[in-house]
DNA sequence: ATGAAAGCGCTAACAC
DNA sequence: GTGTTAGCGCTTTCAT
């Protein structure tokens, strides 16, 4: 009836009656039932985003820049959490999906059959984010993390370093650490360079961890002159452990992380590491979302390759 | 019809036609539309989980603790973020209302006349977390982080500090990190003891305004022997320039922080903090939610106030 | 400018 | 054990 068309502040209605539905939902406490609007309008303005982890600094970050698009629109997000198990993702989705959302954003190209079948068959725009090595079902934006592990390679070769050791995170969980990786060696190999000794972790407290790797493989090979740390976080916590050790710092031994995590400006040397173009990137997949849902022509699938870039620091360049 | 039995695994139905039923199901990639179905029974599996931010560190581990409970039910949760706005708040539980969860575990006790009227009006179970030095809603679980201060400044009297300066984020968006100012003046105003100086700050890399605050700080009151910060990274940025100025710590001049964050352990001495009980809220508040929605007599609102406890770790004990 | 009526896709209660 | 029916609280369309 009118009450609908004035709570929603569609079709016409006198100022008169307005004021006064609008008083009375006030008085009542009204709080309109989505459910039930949703139900009648075929429309949820619920855009799902689908994560690995909260507790990954990356992203929040993305998070943060989902949110900026989307606040300027009528879309929210609503996020699901993953922890890097494809049953849960699979799960996380299908439980999203029930609610007929108007886009899913969701990390990662690599998902199960059932989780692929489930975003084709969805009708609604998708976004596959962070990486953009592989074929997406839908629209993709992201950095190839593949390259990124080439870039640094090239950079930390460029700059003579030549006996280079790895630290990162068991690769099975993370797949675009795993590419960064392969990446890093193919292009050392290009250069005639083997990674020269190599660790993974799982769980625990980060930059501990990369303290405690980083002890463990200078004592095993004592002659690497690089470090090569698949997060920041890990190449913080060596940093820190070389630094008390009195290592001289790029000249002696070299560091590079990645990710680019504002938290760590402040350690005592500022971390070579690679912007992953974290916030641009929820920017963007947002914006894909909402183009998808307002316009009437319905686009095209994007594909959109940011492209990250290395920040030097004070543990790369040995000047 | 006897299809909605099957898919909810309800009443009493022949293997046969539920096979039959699920075949054609998985078949057409069906998906139920909770949509209808919470219309129709009433009932939503969601919880509304409101919390300030999520690059915080201290949120994403809530988080942790209440999907670990929600889990093993069928309830779910769904995040919205408020970035400390009023506002904002009003507007996200707004919105999630309008989805009738099933209970509502929301941040702190200091709310909008509008916001309690809300969690007052919505008849399902509220907790609200973090905090307790206040009146609840319904039910409430956290610390009393004014008696959190004073324990701390209890403890860095005892050692025998007695030029004391305090660091924290801007008090106006953060009741939590007042109270525990508060409280922190006050217990040391019974051992005749004032804060020698303070400073606040606001946006930015915690560890690096923690650096920075304490080059600040030191080079106004050189004379001060003990800093205590209002986080855990604003502590770590203070210790990493004091470290490397020289200072003997903790003998000539004492650190705290707060919040007992892991990232944190790998620092070349382990800062002196507080555990905040984080997840333990998470999970206390999400057993609530699950106990009040599962069972047949209605519960009583509890109040949970968990203790915080001292970690002295090498930044506190003069010893 | 306003009211009436027909669903949206399910669940629940009741027949069979 | 299975089919039937009447809503759930809105939006939408069509009359008035």
């Amino acid at each position: 009836m009118t009450v609908s068309r004035v709570l929603r502040g569609r079709g016409d209605v006198s100022e008169n009656t307005r004021d006064k539905v609008l008083a009375a939902a006030k008085q009542l406490g009204y709080v309109p039932n989505k459910i039930a609007g949703a139900l009648a309008s075929q429309r949820v303005n619920l855009v799902a985003v689908i994560i690995p982890s909260l507790s990954n600094m990356v992203f929040p970050e993305v998070m943060t820049g989902i949110s900026a698009v989307l606040d300027e629109t009528s879309l929210q997000p609503v996020v699901g959490v993953t922890n890097y198990l494809p049953e849960k993702e699979e799960k996380v989705l299908y439980e999203m999906l029930s609610w007929r959302p108007s886009g899913v954003i969701i990390a990662g190209v690599e998902h199960s059959d059932a989780t692929r079948a489930m975003l084709k068959a969805a009708g609604i725009p998708i976004v596959e984010i962070m990486d953009v090595d592989g074929t997406p079902v839908d629209s993709m934006v992201g950095i190839s993390h593949r390259r990124a592990g080439r870039m640094m390679a090239q950079a930390i070769a460029a700059e003579g370093y030549r006996r280079i050791g790895f630290m990162g995170t068991k690769m099975p969980m993370d797949h675009r650490a795993r590419k960064r990786f392969e990446g890093f060696t193919e292009a050392l190999a290009k250069e005639g360079i083997e990674v020269a000794d190599q660790e993974f972790y799982d769980g625990g407290s980060a930059l501990a961890k990369g303290r405690e790797m980083t002890e463990a493989m200078l004592k095993r090979s004592p002659d690497l002159d690089f470090l090569y740390y698949s997060n920041d976080m890990i190449g913080a916590g060596g940093l820190l452990y070389l630094l008390e050790k009195g290592l001289n710092i790029p000249s002696e031994i070299g560091l590079a992380g990645f990710n680019g995590v504002e938290l760590l400006q402040g350690l005592p040397r500022q971390l070579a590491t690679m912007d992953a173009c974290r916030s641009e990137i929820g920017r963007k997949a947002a914006q894909i979302i909402a183009q998808r849902c307002a316009e009437d022509g319905p686009d095209e699938p994007e594909a959109i390759e940011l492209s990250p870039k290395i920040s030097f620091g004070d543990t790369l360049k040995r000047g």
